[in-house]
DNA sequence: GTATGACCTAGAGCTGACTCTAGGTCAAGG
DNA sequence: CCTTGACCTAGAGTCAGCTCTAGGTCATAC
C-alpha cells in the first residue's frame, strides 16, 4: 500500500476527507509546487494541518478553500488580495463588512473584465466576418492594408 | 515651438497624420516604451517610419494597428500571436486563410475566457449575497467556517 | 551658449506567479 | 539492506511583458 493510500483511507468518510498534497493538487488542479507556494504566502486562513511525520493533510475544507482561491485567481485578483481575505476569514466573526467590501471590489472588477473582453470580442468577430466574407467571394479585395498592404 | 507641436502641424491634414512617439503613446494608451519594445518585438507589420532626424513618425494606419495590437493584448492574446499576425499582414494577400484562423482561435479564446469570468462572477456574487443578507440580519451567523471559524 | 525637453539605442531590471533544484526524511516492497 | 516514490524545506530560476537606465543627439527657448 502505498502512503497516498493509506492516507486516503483510514477513518475518513464523506466530510471527513484527509488528502495528501499530492491529491489535493489532483483535485485542485494546482500543482504541488503551487500548494506549497501558496502556503507560505498565507493564502490559507490557517496553515494545513500535519500529520505526525510532517506531512500536510488536506480537509475538504482545504479543498474548498482551494477552490475558491482558483477562482478569484482566475478572474485575476491578485494574491496579496487573496492573502487578505484569508487573514479576515481566520480573524474570525466580526469583519464581515471588510470581507464583503473585497468581494464586491473583486466583483466590480470581474464585471468590467467581462465588459473589456466583449468588447474584444466585438472588434474580432467583425474582423473575422470581414475575413470570411471576402474568402467567400473568392479572392483578392484588401480589407485593411499598411500603406499598400492587407491586415 | 516645441519639437512635438512642429511635428504635429505641417502639412498634415485629417487622413494623413503624422504623430511623434509621445503622441502615439497618449492616443494609444501605451507608453513611450511600450511603443518602442513593441516595434522591436515586430508587432507592426513594417517598421514605423522615421524622419529626417531618425525619429518615428505614426501614421493613423499605425495608430488603428496599435489599437487593434492593444484590443489583442487586452484579451490576452500573447505577443507571438500578434507577431504571427503582424507578419501575415507585412506578406500582403494571399495568407487569408491564415489570418481567420489565428482571429478564429482567438475569437474562441475570448469566449471561453468571458464563460470562465462569468463562472467566476456567479460563485462570487453568490458569497456577495450570502454576506448581505447575514449583514442585514445584523449579525453572528457564520456561513463558511475553516474549522471554528468564517470565510 | 546653455538649459530644457523630446527623442534615440542597447541593454539591464522589475513584477507576479509560479516552477524547479538540491539535499534530505520516511515508509513500504522485494 | 536498498530502492522507490511521495513527501519535506529553503531558496534559486523562469517567463511574459513591460519599464527603466545610461549615455547620447538635436532643436528650440532664454
Amino acid at each position: 500500500m502505498t502512503q497516498s493510500a493509506a492516507a486516503a483511507a483510514g477513518t475518513a468518510g464523506p466530510g471527513d476527507v484527509r488528502l495528501t498534497i499530492g491529491q489535493a493538487a489532483e483535485r485542485s488542479g494546482l500543482s504541488v509546487h503551487a500548494l506549497r507556494f501558496y502556503e507560505r504566502e498565507g493564502l490559507f486562513p490557517s496553515p494545513v494541518q500535519r500529520d505526525a511525520g510532517g506531512r500536510r493533510v488536506y480537509s475538504d475544507w482545504d479543498i474548498e478553500w482551494l477552490e475558491l482561491c482558483t477562482r478569484l485567481r482566475g478572474s485575476g485578483m491578485p494574491l496579496p488580495a487573496i492573502r487578505r481575505y484569508a487573514t479576515l476569514v481566520a480573524a474570525g466573526t466580526g469583519n464581515e463588512a471588510e470581507r464583503l467590501g473585497l468581494l464586491r471590489r473583486h466583483q466590480a472588477e470581474i464585471t468590467s473584465q467581462i465588459a473589456d473582453l466583449s468588447g474584444c470580442l466585438e472588434i474580432i468577430s467583425f474582423k473575422v466576418k470581414l475575413y470570411e466574407e471576402r474568402m467567400a467571394a473568392g479572392g483578392p479585395d484588401p480589407i485593411w492594408v499598411p500603406p499598400g498592404q492587407t491586415s
